[in-house]
DNA sequence: GCAAAAGTTTGATGCAAATCAAGGTTTCAA
DNA sequence: TTGAAACCTTGATTTGCATCAAACTTTTGC
């Protein structure tokens, strides 16, 4: 079936990354992409692979995860609409070190390294945003190994669940929809599925939260923050 | 006890990062930096700490650690002479996560952050340098994380022992000397002192290495990358 | 140079999370 | 619509690593 043609200058244009740029300035940089249709379970990267520019999220949503020597993996980030992946290693003109696989039906983007590389160039506030997106990922990565280090995984379920809401809320409950399935989630707080089953029925035998299918309902944000020092 | 006075300008243009800097915009940059005299022990960064630059350690050794709720704490790196620390909170204008200690009397440069956001401005060429920097800081980050949670302790000190060893050496045996204390090591590689010592001990009774304080003898590279699978 | 402090080894025990296993449920492709 | 495949839960068991404890060794400050 075809699909909805769209509007990549528009979609450019309207990201953090390019939205100050002049309209000529966007046309060399969509010059310089490609759309990429790809189905749930499309490889777009393998560990490895060259890399000769970064992937933009249109719509849909990638997994980008570490094999592990047996057979497992590990996902190391969830990258949905609006965001990107694979700067750091365009950067270093160095192989891929993890995966990406879409989740879902997807749209991206690929913008070549060489249109990056002239706007950086061209437009130091354009450098400025690349550095700052940077350091942004170094800092949750930071965060990432802290978890992983010094925290149970129930003290990580907690942290994921309530990671976007500013600590003092207003109001005490909350829903939020696990935006995959159970077992990427798990891996992606470095729990096996079973685990982060288990910690979630804990969780629900404290009174704390609800679960159904996706959908998890906090219902007492504080206690949940307290619960398991 | 006074120290030899070094000329910082002829430290700062043998960096790599501030190499190809003309000698007017060196000066620049000294003219934004301090020099920090910080003997053992001393604390430069906690976690919390506002960010108004970043530092480079000139001589001695610097330890970024993480601390734990209770009392421990998780070294994430360890910076020597020549390598710098703090760029990514300097540009999200964000606190500290993580605190800085140095490990040997050190003498490190503070360099403030608007001078090195002047020479991005300036220098298209110096914002690819900072980029490279982030962008290599981010893949070993995620080197430390796919250890951490895909690797046993065996295989993440077997890991970094040959961490600088090209696969396929000429040789076959090699010296590494620790540069730091086992306990800091140890903790480097998300493990106890305790288990870490018990490690160390199954390799030299697998033939595999032999230790003697800090200095550590690889027997057999080749054999010593196989074992543990 | 020596005592106190810090670091290291070694052993015994405990536990959080992994693994193995099997039944139930949702998703999806034909 | 339906059967197969993928996913999730729940239970039993194992295990890698942490913790606690106590001797031993090196470093360091006075």
């Amino acid at each position: 079936m075809p699909r909805k043609p769209i509007n990549v200058r528009d979609f450019l244009s309207n990201l953090p990354l390019f939205r100050e740029l002049s309209a000529d300035e966007i046309a060399r940089i969509a010059a310089g992409s490609v759309e990429i249709d790809a189905p749930r379970g499309t490889v777009l990267v393998n560990r490895g692979d060259p890399c000769r520019g970064f992937h933009i999220v249109i719509f849909g949503q990638v997994k980008l995860a570490l094999r592990a020597p047996n057979g497992g993996e590990k996902v190391v980030e969830l990258i949905g609409p609006g965001m990107s992946f694979g700067e750091p290693v365009m950067f270093l003109d160095e192989p891929y070190m993890v995966s990406a696989m879409t989740l879902a039906d997807s749209l991206l983007l690929h913008v070549a390294s060489d249109v990056v590389y002239a706007e950086i160039e061209r437009d130091p506030g354009f450098a400025r945003r690349i550095i700052a997106g940077l350091s942004r990922r170094l800092q949750h990565l930071i965060a990432d190994l802290e978890a992983v280090s010094l925290r149970s995984g129930t003290q990580r379920v907690i942290g994921y669940l309530l990671r976007d809401e500013p600590a003092p809320s207003k109001v005490n409950a909350l829903c939020v929809t696990l935006p995959a399935r159970k077992g990427v989630i798990a891996s992606r707080l470095n729990l096996t599925h079973e685990h982060f089953s288990r910690i979630l029925h804990e969780l629900i035998e404290a009174r704390l939260i609800e679960v159904d299918g996706p959908r998890v309902t906090i219902l007492d944000i504080a206690r949940l923050r307290i619960y398991g020092a």
